[in-house]
Order: C-alpha cells, then sequence, then structure tokens
DNA sequence: TGGTGTTAATAAAAATTATTATTTAGGAGA
DNA sequence: TCTCCTAAATAATAATTTTTATTAACACCA
C-alpha cells in the first residue's frame, strides 16, 4: 500500500516527502477529513509542518486523483482516499460522514436520468443527509 | 407566486425588502446561481446592494428554506430555490448545472442502502457530474 | 555539483462575517 | 388612507477567516 503510493507520486513526478506521507496517512486515518483536520492531525507528527503545504498537497494529490475532494453543505469540503465509487451518508449535525456502498441499480437508474441528453457523464455522487445514531441521542 | 414568497417570509418574520426580492428574483432567473453570480445580477437591478447583504440574506433564505445551498466539487457552492426534491447534471468545466428529476426507483434504492443502521435519513443530494454540450465542443 | 521539486515562512489575495449608524418596511392607531 | 413608531434591514466599513502566491533555503538524485 505505502509502495503503491509511493510509485503513482514518482509517476506524476510528485516525491514522496514526509509531509506528503504525513497528509495522505492523516486522511486514512480519519477516513474523511477537511483541510483543518489534516493540518492539525499532520501537526501532531510533523510539528513543523505549514498550512500552506497541507492546501498545496492537497489539492496536487487532489490533481493526480490520490485524493477526492467531498462537497458537503454547511461544511467545509472533506478529503478521503480515492478508492472505489461509493456513495456517502452525511450527518447534518457533526458533519461525520459514512461511506457505503453504490448499488448496480443506482448506477443503473442514474444513467437512465441522462438517457437521451448530450452529457458525458463521469462521476455519480450520492450523499445522504440526514442524523447519525450518536447527534440522535444528543439532542 | 410573488404573494406566496411573501406570505413565507412573513411568517418567519422577515420583511419583503427590495433586496431580498430581487436576490431571490436572481436566483429564480439564473436558475442556479453562487454568490458572486446572485450579488452580480442583483447590482444591476438594485445599484447600491452591498455584497454582505447578498451573503446575509442567502443565509436567512436558506435557515427558512426558501433556498437550498447545493455544494460543488471545485466550484464555490450555488443556492437555487427550493423547490420538489431533484437531482443536478454538473459540468465539470463550466459549472453549468441543469436539474432532473429524482425517479422512485432512486429513492427507493437510496432507502435500501440505509437499510438496518440507526440513521435519520432526511434528504439525498444525487449529483452527476460531467461535461456538458456546450463544453464537449469547445474542447 | 547542478537542477528540480519541496518546504516553511511570509505576504497577499479572496471570501466571509461582524459592527454600526442610518434607513426602511409594515403594523397600529387615528 | 394617512401618519407615526419600532423592529428589522441596509450600506459602508472593518475585521476575520480562508486560500493562494512568493520566495529563499533545503534535500535529493542524476
Amino acid at each position: 500500500m505505502q509502495k503503491q503510493i509511493v510509485d503513482i507520486l514518482k509517476e506524476y513526478g510528485l516525491k514522496a516527502t514526509p509531509q506528503r506521507v504525513t497528509i495522505l496517512s492523516a486522511i486514512e486515518r480519519q477516513g474523511h477529513a477537511n483541510i483543518d483536520e489534516i493540518y492539525k492531525d499532520a501537526k501532531e507528527k510533523h510539528s513543523t509542518i505549514s498550512l500552506a503545504t497541507v492546501y498545496k498537497n492537497v489539492t496536487s494529490l487532489v490533481a493526480i486523483d490520490l485524493l477526492k475532494e467531498v462537497a458537503l453543505n454547511n461544511f467545509k469540503p472533506k478529503y478521503e482516499i480515492n478508492k472505489q465509487p461509493h456513495s456517502h451518508i452525511v450527518c447534518k449535525k457533526c458533519g461525520e460522514i459514512e461511506d457505503i456502498s453504490l448499488t448496480n441499480e443506482i448506477e443503473f437508474d442514474t444513467a437512465k436520468l441522462i438517457e437521451g441528453k448530450d452529457f458525458l457523464a463521469e462521476d455519480i455522487e450520492l450523499n445522504i443527509y440526514g442524523v447519525c445514531h450518536n447527534c440522535q441521542n444528543v439532542g
């Protein structure tokens, strides 16, 4: 896994710097994290890392598809390791995200939606917003 | 229509100021617009309107569900008049959004996704990202 | 050793929110 | 309908937050 990442970075002319690896593993550990959360986490491992470095790296890692941006209503965008297409369950209260698989049915139904349109579909983004277990029991 | 909006505003203790009405009709005219687009449009009708007023009103109109925020990857959030649940076709190049209906099948399939989870689902957000007709022909 | 890319530390720019004095919408009462 | 009144809204800043650009020093590899 670590090996693969280094190879992908190399393929795109990006060096596997400690900062970069720290950022990636911070995101992997958290699952989904926004810039601040990545920065805070990375800073513990690498106290001198700068916020601008986090921004710059996240941007370039998204550009080479190692990371994926997750735009959210009312929350700052989060980032996740780019893996299989999947959907998200998002808590409106705390912003927690849980991954959930995308079924074939949904992909099929979605394809039907754009039938007849001259639109070149590339990604499906399905987010289910609501209230998570924890937040239901809080208030 | 105009009448309904005024009533809804009143219900929430918001005055039907010219600025507010201008903002709403700018969004209605554009279909989907971000803060800058709303501001630019509104400024033509109402040259002294301030950007802060746009921010403030958009926020409060979202709060009373007259508007809905549409979070987007790589673009600033846009706002739309809150109507029937529907999905979006989003062009990755130009950011244009087209509304498209949400089918019963998709709602059904989505419900199945969260079966068994202690999650109180409220909204489905389905965005299909790709390249629109115009941008396919540009480059 | 020279070149390329990266970084931290800034600085700068862009986006958003807060403050405040003034203006206004809309209801109450004549 | 026509004032008057008041809470709410506004424009104009100012301040803050978020994001991006610049730069000089550093590390790595050919």
